[in-house]
This record gives C-alpha cells, structure tokens and sequence, in this order.
DNA sequence: GTCTATACGAGGATAGAC
DNA sequence: GTCTATCCTCGTATAGAC
C-alpha cells in the first residue's frame, strides 16, 4: 500500500473500507447505507454522492479487493522466496482476514451469488478466475522443477475451496484454531521444503 | 424419508420446504415471509401461525436439516458398503444438493452466522459438530484397518472444510463440473478401493 | 460535498373477524 | 387455520438548500 504520510483518507475511500468490513461480516443484503452513514460519520444521503446506487458501492468494493488481491500475489512472485514458501505466504492470505474473524469479500459474496446484480457477479467470477490462474502457475512450477507432483489446475481449484471452506468453518467453530489445524499440515505433506 | 401414500404434505411442512430451498439460495437475510407466502399459496400473517417469529422458522428449520443429515450418514453406516464405498456416499450427499445448484444450508447459514441469533448458531455449531464426529470416527476405522493412514480429527475438518468450499465456488464457477474434477481424483487418492 | 426533508416500498409482526 | 387490515421500522433513492 501507499504510504500517504498522515494525510487523511478520502471519503469514498473511508466508505468502501468501512462496507467492506461490514460485507464479510454481514454478506451483501445485511448491510446498509445507514450502517455505513453512522461509522464514517456522514448522512445516508450524502454517500448516494460517492456511489449512486448500493450495487454501484459493491462494484466498486470487489474491483478494488480483486485488485489488491493481484498486487499481494505479484508481491509473492517477485519475492526471491522459494516454491513452497510461497505456498505458504498465499496460504497466509486467507489466515490473515481470519484473525479478525473475516471471510475472503468473495466467498461472502459467492455465497450471496443469487441476489447480486451481473456487473457484480462478474467481478467475482473475475476474482476466482485471476486467483486460480496464479496459483495454478505456481504450482506448474513446482511440478517443473519436480519439487512435487500434482495435476496443477484441479489442484489449484481444490486448494482454494479448502481455503474459503475453512474460513467459512472457522466462524461457527468460534475461535478454535482450525485453519492452522488443517492447512498447516496439509501444506507441510504436499509441498515439502526440499 | 416416510412414504406419506399420496398424502398431502402439511403447511408447516411445505412452508420449511420452501424456506430452506429459499436459504439455500439467499441467505438469511434475503428471504422473507412475503417470499413464502407467495410460493405456499396463504397469506404472511398466517405463517406466523406456525411459526411465530422468523428466528423461531429458520431455527426450526436447522433443526430438521441436522437430523435429517444425521439419518443420511446412519443409513451409511448401517450399509454393508466398504469403508471407501462409505466416504464416497458421504460426499455424494454434497453432490446432490449441487445438482440444483444449492449448497448446504449450514454452509450458507455459516455465511450469515454474524446475523444469526443464539439459538440458531447453536444448532449450526450442532451440526457441524456431528458431521465431523461421524466422519472422523469413519476415518478412524480406515486407519485401524490399515487401508489409509491419517489423523483422522484433522482431516475430517480438512473434507468438510473442502466439501463446502467446493460447493461455494461452483455457484460463482457457473455449470463448471468443479465438484467432480477436485473431489472425486481427491477421494481415489486418498481412500483408494482395497 | 454534505445537509434536511421526503418519497415509497418492503420488512416482520399483531389484532381481531371468520 | 387462514383471512383482512394495520402498525411501525428500516431499506434505497431523490430533490433541493447550503
């Protein structure tokens, strides 16, 4: 992220970190603008000014988190990290939003699938789309430099389901350690470190 | 389920019916009286007959879910069906509820647990709890066979945690034959026939 | 950009007739 | 058991002043 040097963050900027927080707890039809008008401390009406419409708001919001989402992996490539560690650094992505006990946007919204409009819809798809592709390519990778045997793309569809899934898990398990339980090992077994 | 020999079902009945295909599909929040009404054919105010307050419906309606999913994997057990033929006949009841597109109502209420009264997290939490009760002592006795080798408590989490995953991408996946490509070569690895 | 005021529909729930 | 009628709250969205 950048570094903005104190300055303060901008409006529309405050409402989509404050509906994002609010869309992985709640999902997309348990939110509302009067939610949001009361933590960034503006009137309902003044945020139609920022986001015409609530679908609008939820575009925007999943572009935004599919974005970030690309940045931290390219972060992961570029580092000089090996394979596995690398496994390991995305795996910690989805840990990472646990410890507030948040789910990934998308598989809130993946859940809430059947009441969102097309265009957000489509960033969803967009998301899990671009996600796979990376993981799949890492896996390829290892599978090149024979580090570990796998069908990368099945592989990599597989692993995510488990990801989401645990989180899902996670929040009716109600604070046990669930994802270090089963990712942990998992990982460990799979994708050795040499 | 009972044979009923062409008998209608009752209203209470036909209106849990409608409700959990509506969870199912929408979530908790996005599913109202008006919805059911619509579909059973009487009036909201009459619904409230039979259950007097939403919270007490979907309540009522984890209820049965839980026990019918336990029912499910006691006909399992009380098959003759190998160890391995068993696991596959546990994720077949995954399967299903794909087919029409709909993921397991605890997965979806999962979703929605931040929203969810006491009484309603407490019979998901039962069901998760049995659920992997069962499986893990399924697992269990693979391993005192010596036809697998696991630790049965964390992998049992490891499934179910895939399982819904699973079933929460394949709706964003739209059509895609997920749950076969990443389960079934998954279980064949794993749980292999004798 | 943010406000007040307001429109308008949908939400769950209740009272009381039949 | 189901109905009509109604209540009250909350939802998104708009108009227009400042």
């Amino acid at each position: 992220m950048v570094d903005t040097g104190g300055m303060e963050k901008n409006t529309a900027t405050q409402i989509l970190d404050v509906a994002q927080e609010m869309v992985r707890n709640r999902g997309y039809s348990a939110f509302s603008y009067a939610d949001i008008s009361q933590q960034v401390g503006i009137r309902k009406a003044s945020i139609h000014y920022h986001f015409s419409t609530k679908d609008e708001l939820v575009k925007e919001l999943v572009k935004r988190y599919r974005e970030g989402m690309m940045r931290a992996c390219d972060r992961i490539t570029q580092s000089n990290a090996s394979l596995d560690q690398q496994m390991f650094q995305f795996a910690q992505l989805y840990r990472n939003g646990l410890e507030e006990e948040q789910i990934c946007l998308c598989a809130m919204l993946a859940a809430d699938y059947a009441v969102l409009p097309q265009p957000v819809r489509d960033e969803i798809q967009a998301f899990f789309q671009e996600t796979e592709t990376w993981l799949t390519n890492l896996l390829q990778q290892g599978c090149d430099a024979q580090l570990w045997t796998c069908q990368p793309e099945q592989e990599a569809k597989g692993l995510i389901a488990l990801f989401q899934g645990v989180q899902l898990l996670a929040r009716s398990a109600a604070g046990t350690t669930t994802f270090e339980q089963v990712v942990y090992p998992l990982l460990a077994t799979k994708f050795p470190s040499r």
